[in-house]
DNA sequence: TGATGGTGATTAAACGCTTTAGCAGATTGG
DNA sequence: CCAATCTGCTAAAGCGTTTAATCACCATCA
């Protein structure tokens, strides 16, 4: 632990206040040195081979030097000399203004680091320039592969320089053929939420979808059809509505809703189902009594802390980022064709209520 | 561009839907043969140095060698040779559920990049084991530093393997001697929030304060305190409640609130905001008409989406990762003691009217 | 003419580690 | 008793860079 610049134990005089300066960080030679034997010796003990033949004596000496010099590998070292590094990189064009990009952060990081992997994330809020410098920067460090992730589903170019590694699609998808991807299951995600009200007894269920194009439009639309029919109810053009998909379009929305005479609403988003739930409670309508309220995205702030809570569907953004990685190291069989979907699992608060019978 | 194990142009049969197999990187030595040149010619081009005398000749035929093999340097060698990493860790311990720590990590790498530096991140969601791991790995990277960071401004105790780095606390604090730490100033947020009321001719302003012990919770109330004082007008111990930091806390306090005939309220944070809303609306009063509410954190989703549109106090994540960054570089000129506290910037919106003269 | 200086490049060492081949000595086998 | 085998360890090459030192060449100058 001794500063080859500072052996003096006073603080240096040019800081102050500030932290002691570090002492350069302790090398496998140092080990080596301090107990007395090669640095292939330290190195096979630090690596725990278990083919080397090293007496219990030297390997004890050698862990003691370790300890008593606090040495730490050098990664980087470790990285040129094994000729792949052990990074992965993550884009992520929107880290700052929704959980979304965190979570799926969280999920790509558990599972890299899972296979011995780091994560080196770029955030380029939508930036272009940005985002051809992270690039760079993880062309770099020789990334093992990039991870390109959007914050909502939705299609996108690949960046050129993108393929001069190897590349996954996280929550978005490329025509270009051989351009792997994971995206969330969104026949699947409206299906659920529509089912949810099926299940407690609902027939005349309205849709409030959003008027932006996106997969997920057409995707949480299919799926409210594909619901329905399995039960046997006929698809009524007449219920689905459309808004701008965010809390003043769900408020604006509650007026054409009640004039549709439903007992149940799903709604493209919670940020939706917030608005409306305004509108409903202006009104005098009571959710769930009135009327049944389902969102979709599970966006923890709004849905769990609305009054009623939302009843939702989540959207899978912790699996995305898993299986992403998973998809880029090559450990999930491949895909025939197209986007890895996930599923979008339905998580059930208070805002639905069994229908009465009439 | 040709692969070293496959110059025969045809995909390998290996990996027929795949991706096509990564050629090896392209070495500075590569580039060195092709341009006919020795390795040092090359690096000195790379690295544009002035100083070095390269004929304008050699410099072209170099540069089309790499541009036409692709060359990147190895960023790890760099740091390798050159001593020192170009990495700065951010250890954050929740990415995944507000966008907090994403407005933090926006700032820290925008700061960062600015001086050469890449972002090497860790999320922890709060698991000890994890942060043990993560700063573990940084170390090994040899990072410059670690910012350690929390989603809300809280005292931490710093862990022992920090302590083998530079480091700064960002978002949080620590008593120990020479932890640096930045952190958002509470009682100037708080000041500013009841500015904008008195600002439009309140006089009577209630204060929901948070029930749980933070540093907010102090700080926000003396704030509040020195502001209505600066104006003369005495603090009134009643007109402070105290509720649970969330919406269901700030619905509670309707009832309470407004046995406090007061015109004006300033909540503890933005999601009390929200729940105060309901109540009001319940008891079918109008923001600002009949109650002028501010909030406190600028949490997007909420704040400016609900109607109307929440004024409050923005917490200022984005500077506190920049900041934390030119602190732990040494940039700014040092604190004298103490944490460095960042400004909170007020963000108004519609919930707040002037008072009509009674 | 020989010293001096400038130009345009190269050589070689070093960074911290991994890994293969090999060496010396002890033990065993025939 | 010599060869073969095993045990415990080390030497050295190499990963992709940077950089100080050096070199060959040519022009200039006294």
């Amino acid at each position: 632990m001794i500063s080859q610049e500072n052996t003096s134990g006073t603080p240096s005089a040019a800081a102050p206040l500030q932290q002691a300066r570090r002492a350069q960080p302790v090398t496998l030679r140092q080990v080596a040195e301090a107990a007395g034997v090669s640095t292939a010796t330290v190195s096979l003990v630090v690596n725990k081979k278990k083919a080397a033949r090293i007496s219990d004596e030297t390997r004890k000496r050698v862990r003691e030097a370790i300890r008593d010099l606090g040495y730490r590998p050098n990664a980087m070292a470790q990285n040129l000399v094994s000729g792949s590094s052990r990074f992965i990189g993550l884009v992520a064009d929107a880290i700052a203004t929704t959980p979304f990009a965190g979570q799926i952060i969280h999920g790509a990081q558990d599972e890299a680091w899972k296979h011995g992997y780091a994560l080196l994330i770029a955030n380029t809020e939508g930036n272009r320039e940005l985002e051809t410098d992270a690039i760079a920067m993880m062309l770099e460090y020789k990334v093992r592969g990039i991870l390109y992730s959007t914050w909502f589903h939705r299609p996108t170019d690949v960046p050129d320089s993108l393929r001069e590694s190897d590349f996954v699609l996280v929550n978005c998808f490329a025509e270009e053929p051989g351009a792997r991807a994971v995206v969330p299951d969104e026949v699947q995600g409206g299906r659920s939420a529509t089912e949810v009200l099926l299940k407690h007894g609902h027939r005349r269920i309205a849709f409030i979808n959003a008027t932006i194009p996106a997969p997920a439009k057409d995707g949480r639309l299919q799926g409210y059809r594909e619901a329905l029919e399995a039960e046997g109810i006929t698809f009524d053009e007449d219920l689905v509505m459309e808004a701008y998909p965010d809390q003043e379009g769900g408020y604006g929305a509650t007026e054409a809703l009640l004039k549709r005479d439903v007992t149940a609403v799903y709604c493209y988003n919670d940020r939706m189902a917030m608005g409306l739930y305004d509108g409903l409670r202006e009104q005098g309508l009571s959710i769930p009594d009135d009327i049944a309220v389902v969102g979709f995205d599970n966006q923890e702030v709004i849905a769990a802390h609305l009054r009623p809570p939302l009843s939702t569907v989540s959207l899978p953004h912790y699996e995305l980022g898993a299986a992403g990685v998973r998809m880029l190291l090559g450990l999930d069989e491949p895909q025939s064709s197209g986007p890895e979907k996930i599923y979008c699992p339905t998580v059930e608060r208070n805002s639905v209520r069994a229908l009465a019978p009439a």
